[in-house]
DNA sequence: CCGTCATCAAGGGCTGGGGA
DNA sequence: TCCCCAGCCCTTGATGACGG
């Protein structure tokens, strides 16, 4: 089919049959075919386009419970509930994987109850263990054999079925440019999938030391990489196909920099002097970032390219000084000389919530516009905003000192933005007896009680309405120890 | 007693260069 | 085209210091 030929008819086509489809069919990019799709207005297909359309032949059912789901459904062109309900009513058993290589650890077989079967995923696999008394290994080897999702509490990119789906059809690199995530993203979901290659290449999952294998989980993936020399990604990577939880946080080591320590910054990588003095890398960045020293081998003669000015303003200062191996402070200088806004990070404010800073707590700014009060702390600093204080005079208005000594001046004084003492000396000033219950009722409850280290001082904080150092406080008092996400 | 800020650790994710 | 990997940014959460 000529290409004059063969555009109409892909043109006529968009719409009907999915990008991916028709990039196959006509041995275009899915990109190319989203771009003319959308130049002409013209919706993408439903993920649902051809739950109609199965044909459960005999050679397609034979591939159930082969494999998973998800590959069968890759292979017909289904999504993968489509596949698990043809499953379900022909009574056929889901694909189990193979057993997982054996670490020492594992001393002997468990007989797992069913109850305890329910709680596979539930939670990380180090708190099971610890209710269960096991091993991590025994939950991780039984939560594998029946193929239950590891629990996550963050995954940034947000898998569909029909993703999923796709990964395989085409490359890693033309899979993310459609989807806009990195490729490393791509190729790391489709190993932990088991998905070849589109150019049907298996992709091995990297081998480590069996030694590793225990330490999984245990220890940081940093410093497990650092300690075997391997790249930090392999372990992620290891750890994310076998779905095991990260490993607890260390404790943090303080560093004490002085003169002679800090002229080594600028001079090597981060990584490098990080080595060299015995902290993370991470210390040595921020210190660096600190004293405005921009990482070595970035230049400050920096000599323009028309494409680079281009990208001013549309990627973060912070990304195109990495891009183009300048520092910061020369993008930054350069798209201020052009009058060009600034991107911050994934963010771009608006004028409206540039105006919102400062007017109430970075965490309460942070959770309307949700973000993250980092990034509200970050963009009001580096305007020069001053932080917003509850320390204020309040005009006490009457209704407002009617509602004196009503509730709890702790919720009062949440409710206006303002420190409780304040509210505390006026109704006392005035003579007004307090109410009877304050936030002290919160620990009074033992169900609140019991939540202390069950989960992050912050979460807790925002479920009872309190802030996450009232939490801390309490649960330092009660000699609780912190929660960990992992800790078991 | 509680709120805010600064600092640090760590994970998720991305970019870009080099090699096969 | 894919793989490998160093280096970086962004985000989350814990904690000490300080102030009201």
């Amino acid at each position: 089919m000529s290409k004059t030929q063969t555009e109409p008819e892909l043109l006529r086509l968009l719409g009907e049959h999915s990008d991916f489809a028709l990039a196959a069919r006509f041995g275009k990019s899915p990109v190319w075919v989203r771009e003319q799709r959308e130049s002409r207005g013209i919706e993408p297909v439903s993920r649902d386009f051809n739950r109609q359309a199965i044909d459960w032949t005999p050679q397609a059912d034979a591939l159930l419970g082969t494999m998973q789901d998800t590959s069968v459904a890759r292979r017909l062109g289904t999504s993968k509930n489509i596949v698990g309900y043809r499953r379900q009513q022909l009574g056929i058993a889901a694909y189990q994987r193979p057993p997982l290589p054996q670490p020492r650890l594992i001393s002997n077989a468990k007989q797992w109850q069913a109850q305890e079967d329910a709680l596979l995923g539930t939670d990380h696999d180090r708190v099971i263990a610890a209710k269960l008394g096991i091993n991590i290994w025994q939950v991780v080897n039984r939560r594998w054999q029946l193929g239950i999702e590891a629990y996550m509490t963050c995954d940034r990119i947000v898998w569909t079925d029909e993703m999923e789906g796709y990964l395989g059809v085409v490359s890693d690199s033309e899979f993310a440019s459609y989807y806009g995530i990195s490729p490393l993203s791509v190729r790391m979901k489709r190993i932990a999938l088991g998905i070849p290659t589109f150019t049907g290449e298996d992709s091995p999952v990297p081998q480590l030391p069996a030694e590793v294998y225990e330490l999984l989980g245990v220890w940081t993936d940093v410093r497990i990489a650092a300690e075997y020399g391997m790249p930090r990604v392999n372990v992620r990577l290891v750890r994310m196909v076998l779905g095991i939880e990260v490993a607890p946080k260390s404790d943090r080591s303080l560093f004490s920099w002085d003169k002679t320590t800090e002229a080594l910054l600028g001079t090597d990588s981060d990584a490098n002097i990080a080595a060299q003095l015995g902290v993370t890398a991470q210390q040595v960045s921020h210190r660096r970032k600190k004293l405005s020293i921009a990482p070595s081998g970035y230049s400050d003669r920096f000599r323009w390219k028309k494409a680079q000015i281009a990208q001013l303003g549309r990627f973060s200062d912070a990304v195109l000084a990495q891009r183009f191996r300048c520092s910061k402070a020369v993008v930054e200088k350069k798209r201020k000389a052009l009058g060009i806004r600034a991107k911050n990070g994934a963010h771009r404010w608006t004028k409206a919530e540039i105006a919102q800073l400062g007017t109430d707590t970075d965490a309460a700014i942070a959770a309307t516009l949700g973000l993250s009060p980092s990034l509200v702390r970050k963009q009001r600093t580096e305007l020069d905003i001053a932080p917003f204080r509850p320390v204020r005079t309040i005009k006490w208005s009457k209704n407002r000192l009617a509602k004196l000594g009503k509730i709890p001046d702790s919720d009062f004084a949440y409710e206006l933005k303002i420190n409780p003492g304040t509210v505390t000396r006026k109704r006392q000033e005035l003579g007004i007896a307090r109410c009877a219950e304050d936030h002290r009722q919160h620990w009074k409850d033992p169900r609140n009680r019991e939540l202390l280290g069950t989960m992050s001082d912050g979460a807790l904080a925002r479920k009872l309405g309190v802030t996450p150092s009232a939490v801390r406080l309490k649960r330092v008092a009660m000699g609780i120890a912190a929660f960990e996400p992992s800790n078991g």
